[in-house]
RNA sequence: GGGCGAAUAGCUCAGUGGUAGAGCGCCUCGCUUACACCGAGGAUGUCGCAGGUUCGAACCCUGCUUCGCCCACCA
């Protein structure tokens, strides 16, 4: 065996074992009960990044948990064809490559589509495999497969029927890079400083003006009213006059409306409905009709302008700016910081304008959707995000689905030459209500997110029933990233209700946001990304996966900590180690094939204190792993696991152990064998490569741990006193040591052995192996009390022990008290603040219980300081 | 503007009513046959600020400050 624990070949091992066994393997005809996960599918466009990791870990320890909890896991990975982004990536490749979409044509573009998605399919998974991640890869789905494509026309098909689907000219979130409408999801709004113009509008009959306060002077030329606030005492009287706007001179209304805030710029609104989404709303209310200046590619329609006619708007800002001033309309300019949306794909300032777009009346889907949670159908985790999406959904607009981009599903609706308009799912050749082949498909293509929203369900074969379906959905958890609770987590809930009838999931996983490890967002521009591989390449998956595991469900966003990730790659390490230790006393040969044997339970009388001591402690470890791994509390989970391995087990457990062990006690074989295979059993969700590495080490354990019962809850070995013994025994050592230590006595085990005899036996030598796990763990020689106590001879207090030095060791006895003086100041201290405290108010109040316990405490302290001041004083 | 969360050791964070914790870093020792990816010991905190509730507050309440996230039709 090696000495150090090396997780790049262990990994690689394990990785391999798992498939040839067939963990991820879901049966549909299984009668255990069912446990599933439809993996949130990334897109593809790159490789994976930190956050995918986390939510692959969360999800996999998850699976096997649940596997080996007695469930029937389903765990459906996937990919996401992710139309805008992809489109976004690839054109970013071809402009590096000097050449455009456009120039490539249609097909070209796709073949190129193609080959990246193969590329990148491919090392997604390859990558979910390096995590560990027993995922049912037979399972595999991708939004572009056939089938997918089949449940996505047919869901729209029926949405479409229903009436939930329609199509309209409307204002939409236009982004010209892209040169396609986006959802009001996928805008960015950014701060940004702009000049604010303040401009005259003169009244058409007589004098006087309004003044507006704009940031968009462009847009003027497509101004169909200026409104005020219907309470605005200012501007009442000019309320249905007629004002000229101050670029084309067109009369236009001056209109009234409670969307207008008279504390805000002048009081007075210019409406443009074809060039903001408010505007339009308020159009939409006064019938104003809508004008357009601005076009597709983002310039200006104008002809009647020949200055500002096919200016890019920022240019025709300034340009109509200046013509404002030169007529006379200006009244001044200051700067105003406002919210600016931009595409979140490509960063573009987003352009609202009215086009025709495909959309979905959300309010039918919505109710039910927000009803689902909050009848506690579905829990969010944390319960702080269950208010974000109960308020979104109360605020829902209709969704503009359709895109007008190259790549993505094609929205199924064709229209032929006489004018009637179907949806389908196989696309016809001729139409279905008068049989003419002329037909025209419709152009768009699908919201990305609409696909997504059905993959649930989708990636189950739905709609034709099916064991796998009947089985596995609804599905029990959704473990995804915070940011897309509106995009995905929401329309995934209102199409699973409407179409299945049934939630989709159960418990919805916000995991944090990884970010880098200056605290920011991380992003290839601020240089602060991570690969995750690279962390599995330098610490092993499973170092990473417990990091993950340690941030994963917290309040805040977790920064990136190299330092934790190997912090618990030397954990693996250590526990490697411990098993090792374990090992080699059975076989003395170093290198030597074999196993840790099995050995019988022995009576529970031939037990010690520490047996006792530990085994109660793994049961309680085990209750609160369990409960832990329940409540999604991973963090609860890996720090319980790692401080009771450690910080008991190592520590003290096999400290004590090791002489038994060599003398070949089947009882501390036993127990040693049962807490490590336990421990060992209760990490493997979180930390699988290392604990079947570990597992392997013993005789008669299954292929993986994933096929071990997890463990249940052991009550009897539930022992309060030998824990109450045990902490008073370890004190004891940890005292005396640390007395020890400072009078410059050697304390390793190699040391110069001290002798020394028992003055005062306190409760920590109450159980007869106390003594003898002092001299197992420090280099003491117990020695009959020598009559004559009163000779001053070296002592130590060791909680409420005190211990003599043997004669023969002699020793300056005025030294050893230094120790004791400041351990009396201390205590003197405690004792002060105790007797402050059961003297006044809190002795009457407080429950008895407590008050008892503090009496308690203030009685060995004063016991503790009796000790002290006999070795002083002596 | 509204909502949510956070502020604890030099750093990153646990801790949710009863004597302040971990990991890393720092200082002193020790290459002890499981592990130097280790072990033993040490230093380090008016738990953001101000009030309040309580016998008792890092924890509950109120206000404030700073940071983060989400939402919003501030022209």
């Amino acid at each position: 065996m090696e000495t150090a624990y090396q997780p790049a070949t262990s990994e690689r091992r394990w990785r391999d074992r798992w498939e040839e066994i067939g963990l991820g393997h879901a049966d549909s005809a299984s009668p255990k009960p069912a446990f599933s996960i439809a993996q949130p599918p990334p897109n593809i466009t790159g490789s994976l990044h930190m956050g995918h990791a986390l939510n692959a870990l969360v999800q996999d320890a998850l699976c096997r948990f649940y596997r080996m909890n007695g469930y029937e896991v389903c765990w459906v990975p996937g990919t996401d064809h992710a139309a805008i982004a992809t489109q976004n990536v690839i054109e970013r490749q071809l402009a590096d490559e000097g050449t455009t979409k456009e120039e490539l044509g249609r097909e070209a573009f796709a073949r190129r589509v193609d080959d990246w998605y193969q590329t990148y399919q491919g090392r997604i998974q390859e990558q979910l495999r390096r995590l560990g991640a027993t995922c049912d890869w037979a399972r595999e789905r991708f939004t572009l497969d056939e089938p997918y494509v089949r449940v996505i026309r047919t869901v729209f098909g029926e949405l479409y029927r229903q009436g939930l689907i329609y199509r309209g000219p409307r204002i939409v979130n236009w982004c010209p890079r892209c040169r396609s409408a986006i959802s009001d999801e996928e805008v960015e709004y950014q701060e940004q400083q702009d000049p604010f113009y303040y401009v005259r509008y003169p009244l058409a009959d007589g004098e006087g003006a309004l003044v507006v306060a704009t940031t968009r002077p462009e847009t003027i030329l497509a101004d169909v009213a200026v409104a005020v606030s219907p309470g605005d005492q200012r501007f009442t009287e000019l309320v249905g006059r007629m004002v000229r706007e101050p670029l084309g001179g067109r009369e236009i209304p001056v209109i009234a409306d409670s969307a207008v805030d008279p504390q805000l710029g002048t009081g007075v609104l210019k409406i443009t409905p074809g060039h903001s989404a408010e505007d339009y709303e308020i159009g939409e209310r006064h019938q104003l009709p809508v004008r357009t200046v601005i076009s597709l590619d983002g310039q200006m329609l104008a002809p009647d302008f020949p200055s500002l006619d096919g200016q890019g708007v920022i240019e025709a800002r300034e340009l109509a700016a200046e013509l404002l001033r030169r007529g006379g309309a200006m009244v001044r300019e200051e700067p105003v910081v406002h919210q600016v949306g931009h595409c979140d794909r490509c960063g573009t300032i987003i352009e609202p304008l009215v086009t025709p777009q495909w959309w979905v009346r959300v309010r039918a889907l919505a109710d039910p959707a927000a009803e689902a949670v909050a009848s506690g159908q579905i829990t969010i985790h944390p319960g702080q995000f269950r208010g974000q999406y109960l308020d979104w959904l109360a605020g829902l607009r209709d969704w503009c689905i359709s895109r007008q981009l190259w790549l993505g599903h094609r929205i199924p609706v064709s229209t032929c030459v006489r004018g009637h308009v179907f949806a389908w799912v196989d696309e016809p050749t001729t139409c279905p209500e008068c049989a003419t082949d002329q037909l025209t498909a419709d152009p768009d293509v699908l919201d990305t997110w609409f696909s997504s929203a059905l993959w649930p369900f989708a990636i189950l074969g739905w709609p034709e029933h099916n064991p796998a379906l009947e089985k596995f959905y609804p599905t029990s958890v959704l473990s995804t990233a915070r940011d897309i609770l509106q995009h995905w987590v929401v329309r995934m809930v209102m199409m699973g209700l409407r179409f299945t009838d049934q939630v989709p999931f159960h418990d919805v996983l916000f995991h944090a946001t990884i970010l880098g490890a200056d605290g920011a967002r991380m992003s290839k521009s601020r240089g602060n990304v991570v690969d995750p591989l690279e962390m599995v390449d330098r610490y092993g998956a499973d170092a990473l996966r417990a990091w993950g595991a340690s941030v994963a469900m917290g309040n805040q966003d977790a920064r990136f900590d190299e330092t934790k990730i190997d912090g618990y790659a030397k954990f693996a390490n250590k526990f490697w180690n411990m098993t090792r230790l374990l090992h080699r006393f059975h076989f003395p040969a170093e290198g030597e094939e074999g196993l840790i044997p099995e050995v019988s339970e022995p009576a529970i009388g031939s037990l010690q204190l520490a047996d006792r001591w530990v085994l109660s402690r793994l049961a309680a470890v085990t209750q609160v792993t369990t409960g832990a791994l329940q409540k999604f509390d991973f963090d609860g989970a890996i720090d319980a696991i790692y401080d009771f391995a450690w910080r008991e087990v190592a520590d003290w457990y096999l400290e004590l152990v090791k002489g038994r062990l060599e003398s070949g006690d089947a009882a501390a074989l036993w127990v040693t064998r049962q807490v490590l295979y336990q421990t060992a059993t209760l990490l493997h969700p979180i930390m699988p490569f290392l604990t079947d590495a570990v597992a392997e080490q013993f005789a008669g354990s299954p292929a993986s741990l994933d096929l071990t019962p997890w463990p249940g809850a052991t009550d009897s070995w539930a022992d309060p006193d030998s824990e109450v013994a045990m902490i008073a025994c370890m004190t004891l050592i940890s005292n005396l040591r640390k007395w020890l230590t400072e009078l410059g006595i050697e304390v390793t085990r190699h040391g110069s052995r001290v002798p020394f005899s028992v003055a005062v036996a306190g409760p920590e030598l109450a159980f007869p192996e106390a003594q003898g796990y002092v001299s197992a763990l420090l280099p003491v020689d117990w020695v009959e009390a020598a009559g004559n106590p009163g000779a001053a001879r070296p002592q130590v207090v060791a909680g409420r022990t005190t211990l003599s030095l043997g004669k023969s060791a002699g020793g300056d006895s005025e030294k050893w008290k230094d120790p004791a003086r400041r351990e009396l100041a201390k205590a003197v201290a405690f004792a002060t603040t105790l007797e402050h405290k059961l003297a006044g108010p809190f002795a009457a109040k407080a429950p008895a219980e407590v008050v008892q316990k503090e009496r308690r405490r203030l009685e060995e302290v004063r016991q503790r300081e009796g000790l002290l001041r006999r070795l002083i004083d002596s």
